[in-house]
RNA sequence: GGGGGAUUUCCCGAGCGGCCAAAGGGGGCAGACUGUAAAUCUGUUGUCACUGACUUCGGUGGUCCGAAUCCACCAUCCCCCA
């Protein structure tokens, strides 16, 4: 199976310019593409690593890809499928998440001499001339057109700020730049950008009379329509600092049912043979693709070390024991007359953030300590009882082991 | 530039001068049922020294025994006209 197929096979093309071509191109290893990554924060998402798979993929077949850092476009700040304005980022910010993002792509893709680049657009989007870009590009856009664009509908009703406006040029503007300076004849991106790319192949058609092709990835959705790769409208990060192994882990551990076999299908490297086998297991079958979901995501990302940690310590917690659970050294200043109670515990342990939700969470019932259910608010601990650990565990999923130093 | 409207707890959104820590929904958390899933049901959702106290309703002052509610100024956003 060439390259093309397995992507389709895969269910991660969404939309193409010119099948035929794009697909005899990267079938024979001909395409230099590229995927813009705007730095708005200062770690890759789980997003972003699907970009990152592509990228390898494309790679691994023979293509040579472009890792575009957004330094420039960052800070104008693309408006695309949001409702409101980004909050604006400092340069200083940008150039920090820029370097950040660096590092963690160089985990995934090999940027090794002829293999793969990585460019920041502040290279050449910071020195633009306003007046001269607005003859040499501006002439070539529609306003009309642009407004009848998916990505600023959303923002026609609740009002699009001018500066947000000018993304879809400036996004046009790098892929004219790399199809000049660096022979990138393809654009990869999220199914988001599809108009912002389109820009960019039109802009290349209306300067230099040629042709270039986009390509978007299909939104990673759950069953329910909802982006993947959030947990309460937080993202789940590729930093370990941010979002640790264990969490990582977690998340792919507990995605639906519905969406494990489209999410094996997207995101790992398993060969398709493999993925097609386990499309026919169901109910509680599906719990071992999960683990296998949750563990090939988390050695891609963190290593088969951590992966291997966040798969035990995942498998003991939730049958019984918990050796690996994360440890909290509490000191001896935080005994009162000896002891701790329960309240205290939780929110040293950070397993709750205040001692009201600690309170409401053994109320209901939620916490357990070595297994055991605490049900008294005025529970405590002495120094003998923390001298070898307590594993204390509010609801399913979150624990820590307590030790006294 | 002129006129009008808005700003409430994580989000949306209701709020009469005292009965407002503030309706309702969403989301979150916990419990039951399960398979660490989904759906469903129940409870809960400002903080603390928790049958009580304290801090919240864009900001700053003011009126009042008492203000999310009234007044003044400031800030931000939206709409209409130019």
């Amino acid at each position: 199976m060439k390259i093309y197929e397995e992507l389709v096979a895969r269910g991660l093309i969404a939309q193409v310019t010119n099948e035929e071509e794009i697909r005899n191109m990267i079938n024979e290893g001909k395409a230099t593409f590229y995927i813009g990554f705007d730095c708005t924060a200062d770690s890759l998402t789980a997003g972003h690593f699907m970009a990152l798979t592509l990228m390898k993929r494309l790679q691994m077949a023979g293509n040579k890809p472009i890792a575009l850092i957004g330094g420039g476009t960052t800070m104008i700040g693309d408006p695309s499928g949001r409702t409101d304005m980004r909050k604006m980022l400092t340069i200083e910010d940008i150039n920090h998440n820029a370097e950040c993002f660096k590092r963690q792509m160089e985990r995934f893709i090999d940027f090794g001499e002829g293999k793969a680049t990585m460019i920041n657009n502040a290279e050449w989007l910071l020195d633009l001339n306003y007046v001269e870009l607005l003859r040499e590009v501006g002439a070539c856009f529609s306003v009309n057109r642009m407004l009848s664009a998916e990505c600023y509908k959303q923002r026609m009703e609740k009002g699009l700020s001018f500066l947000e406006f000018n993304y879809m040029i400036m996004q046009s503007y790098d892929f004219y730049h790399l199809f000049k300076n660096y022979n990138c004849n393809m654009q990869f991106g999220g199914d988001d950008q599809w108009s912002n790319m389109l820009g960019g192949t039109e802009l290349i058609r209306r300067k230099l009379g040629k042709d270039a092709h986009a390509m978007t990835i299909t939104l990673l959705t759950d069953s329910q329509g909802k982006k993947m790769g959030k947990t309460a409208g937080n993202a789940v990060w590729l930093d370990p600092n941010k979002t640790s192994p264990f969490e990582f882990y977690q998340y792919w551990r507990n995605v639906g049912d519905a969406d494990v076999l489209k999410c094996i299908r997207m995101l790992t490297f398993l060969p398709i043979e493999q993925i097609n086998e386990m499309d026919t297991w169901e109910g509680a079958q599906l719990n071992r693709a999960k683990e296998i979901l949750a563990y090939e995501l988390t050695e891609m990302v963190h290593g088969k070390d951590e992966a291997e940690k966040a798969q035990a310590m995942a498998r003991s917690l939730f049958t019984g024991g918990a050796d690996n659970a994360p440890t909290v050294e509490l000191a001896e200043s935080d005994l009162q007359d000896g002891a701790i109670d329960i309240l205290s515990v939780l929110v040293k342990a950070e397993l709750v953030p205040s001692r009201s939700e600690a309170r409401r969470a053994v109320e209901q019932g939620g916490v357990t300590v070595n297994d055991e259910k605490i049900t008294n608010l005025r529970h405590s601990f002495t120094a003998a009882d923390l001298k070898d650990g307590i594993l204390v565990r509010r609801g399913k999923k979150n624990f820590k082991k307590v030790v006294i130093k």
